[in-house]
DNA sequence: GCCAAAGTGGGAAAAAGTGGGCAATTTTTC
DNA sequence: GAAAAATTGCCCACTTTTTCCCACTTTGGC
């Protein structure tokens, strides 16, 4: 069932690089468990189905990344140079509130106070999985998000998906 | 009987793309299930018949792609670089709510009632297949829609069409 | 009309998801 | 530093959803 047919080389160690796609619905109970829905456990696969990291978005919403992807992500952020403020003021902000969680004997992980209310969340959450990663949204705003168009969505469309049916000067 | 003579090659795998076509009348059971019309399994093809993703299309409706078609759309958006915000909204918006489906052992695939809800649909619907897609259409909306459309639709093809068969100045 | 194929519906078992009690551990408070 | 409070994790019981399977109805060709 795993999807994990990608794999990248992480400092000479090759590493499943897992495919994620899927909307769940969720809720968060009164301890602030959330419990990981079997699809993507299973799309995950038996390796990476346990450890997360869960983070702040760049947008309202939470990033839970399965463990080896994040170390893939937090190395490419360690190599900016410390000495650039910019980059010292990008790595504080994106390290801030992340946090490693695994699954708990129900498949459940426990998602911090804090973390919650910067995403607004309240009970009922929306995970979207894509790529190697998913987001975990409130049940509100992420419905907002599915409604507007962003802003040259058609430009992009041209650029991305041209290239899908065999246009390279696209 | 399978209409899939369309090759492509994806990172150096020929893939068959199917050439869909036609218009299917369906019913949405209490369950939610929908049977897949043998028509349309049958011009899928022995390998592409079974996976499917579906997600909500940018007009109010549901698309239905064979797994195939869609992993070559996605292979694409997965590159983007995803610390570029306009590729991150573009990549969501793209995304809206994809999941995975499967024909269960009656050929029905099974659509989630957030799926259903977004495309206002009930019991009845219209597939309408078109290139490697499956559009899913509450029944009414679909007649609506085609009832707007004829007034304009010379316009629009005139628009879209006018200029390909090397009319410059039109 | 009759048969085969297509399409529909529903019961029941299995799996997934939920909530809460309790005990162990950590943090806070005095 | 000890008691109280809060947090965390494990376990069990219950509810809901999904899946599997079977049987029935409808359609269409001959």
């Amino acid at each position: 069932m795993s999807k994990c047919n990608t794999f990248e080389c992480i400092k000479g160690v090759k590493v499943n690089i897992p495919q994620l796609l899927g909307e769940y619905e969720c809720k968060i109970d009164a301890k602030g468990r959330m419990r990981m829905p079997t699809g993507l456990i299973a799309q995950l696969g038996e390796g990476q189905a346990h450890n997360f990291v869960i983070n702040r978005g760049f947008e309202k919403c939470l990033m839970i990344y399965p463990e080896v992807v994040w170390d893939r992500i937090s190395s490419e952020v360690n190599q900016l140079n410390l000495y650039n403020k910019k980059n010292r003021d990008f790595v504080r902000y994106f390290y801030r509130g992340a946090q490693k969680v695994a699954l708990d004997s129900a498949d459940r992980i426990l998602v911090s106070k804090r973390l919650l209310e910067y995403a607004g969340i309240q009970n009922d959450v929306i995970l979207s999985a894509y790529s190697d990663r998913i987001e975990m949204w409130a049940n509100d705003q992420y419905e907002q998000l599915i409604e507007e168009e962003p802003m040259d969505f058609s430009d992009l469309a041209e650029d991305v998906l041209g290239r899908v049916n065999g246009n390279p000067e696209a």
